[in-house]
DNA sequence: CGCTCTCTTGATAGACTTCAATGTTAGTGG
DNA sequence: CCACTAACATTGAAGTCTATCAAGAGAGCG
């Protein structure tokens, strides 16, 4: 899963994929819902997501919640523990999720000797980076319903990219709460835009599955520009 | 000046320092407002601040804008060009600013043949990271009010790490409209806020300098946590 | 079957925006 | 030294988007 990760966003040599494959792993499922490392914590490993969803957030006073990201099978939401020593933010498991620990010691050794997978995993960070610039432009500057319609693209796009997604149709398990905080919106709100999404015949979602009836239209009116993802490195 | 930034960030060995030095720079001034690289450039460089402030953003359709961050001397705002072939945003002087230039395929060596080097540039692009978060959780989940108050906290913390600022007062260059497109407010209830944290005697912005009256009370309000800033590294 | 969690909808309220006008400051040139 | 300009800051009034509160409807689960 992490050579096919990597080999994803640049090419690997023979030798770098052969260093990959012999990371120390630990596989650990985790149900639904749990907490996978904290704020405060320090944790001494990283991990991979082999299946399943999960997100960073943090929470505040009087019950708010921003969540920062969604993650699917092949991230690495936690990377930046590897060189920041403190958690700032929690991750947590969305959907029962099975996941690769692999210590930080690992990892310093495999990016200290290979020079190409450490610009690999660095540029992960940035792309990490740049989507958060692109929900800041969701928040700051867009209405809900745009920013709604934003990362439905979004999500797609990614989910697309590694092969779990096709037909503009995908399996979302996140409830209007989690897209609530994701946004910054409230939940009734959230719930209105989708009403609307539904009623313009652009999206529905519906028992975790999300449709995209119109995709030219509904990246249109969100104003998506897949760039942010840089998953043309290949291709380019 | 960036063995300086760099000193602060992680304890570089003698070797890496005078590698550093060794890096190719062009130095050259640029008029405040001017543009330094694009969205949708291609750059093969990157540049470190030595003097001047500068900020990352994007338009977006019908005049708005989105601010990213803020950038003082010792920065390398454009870093992410390094392994992100395409500009996914812009770069802009926001007061006459003095930029040492370094060829891409400098620090590209440098990173190859300097593996401490390449994780501390790293980590400055995680924390780069960290900083959008929790700008995501002032426009997400605070109040314009709280949201002010945080990024005038955020500003002093980076200038007094790097010496430019003390006693909590610093030279703020920028104008109201910037500081509502970063935290996606309108210049006018920037404005009101501002006023307001000025009655309260907790701030005032005046020709250009920001002074925090009240650090204890300022800090409070926004519930301003300096961990995400990640300066502690050293004295850890 | 009852419990809990999530979704849905209506009514009301508040935060923030937009529009528009005026005041202020700094810089420029006569 | 003063008029003139341009950019920035300030204030009021009106409007809109989104939040909050509240209540009911489904759906999944032991």
């Amino acid at each position: 899963m992490l050579v096919r990760k990597l080999g994803s966003i640049a090419r690997l040599s023979d030798e770098e994929r052969r260093a990959v494959m012999r990371l120390p792993m630990t596989i650990r499922p985790l149900p639904g819902g749990h907490d996978v490392v904290c704020e405060h914590d320090c944790p001494m490993q990283c991990c991979l997501i082999l299946d399943g969803w999960a997100s960073r957030y943090q929470l505040l006073a009087e019950g708010r919640r921003q969540i920062f990201s969604f993650h699917i099978p092949g991230d690495i939401p936690d990377l930046q523990s590897l060189h920041l020593r403190v958690m700032d933010h929690s991750l947590c498991a969305l959907t029962p999720v099975t996941l690769a620990f692999i210590p930080h010691e690992a990892i310093r050794d495999l990016t200290t000797g290979y020079p190409g997978i450490a610009a690999t995993l660095w540029r992960d960070t940035l792309v990490d980076g740049a989507i958060f610039r692109e929900w800041m432009v969701g928040m700051g500057r867009r209405s809900a319903y745009q920013a709604v319609a934003h990362l439905f693209c979004e999500i797609y796009v990614k989910l697309e990219a590694v092969g779990l997604a096709e037909n503009h149709r995908y399996k979302l398990p996140i409830t209007q709460v989690d897209i609530a905080d994701a946004l910054g919106l409230s939940n009734v709100h959230v719930n209105r835009v989708l009403r609307q999404l539904r009623e313009e015949n652009l999206v529905v979602l519906r028992n975790g599955w999300l449709n995209i009836l119109n995709w030219p239209e509904l990246a249109k009116i969100s104003e998506f520009d897949p760039l942010y993802l840089h998953v043309d490195r290949l291709t380019a």
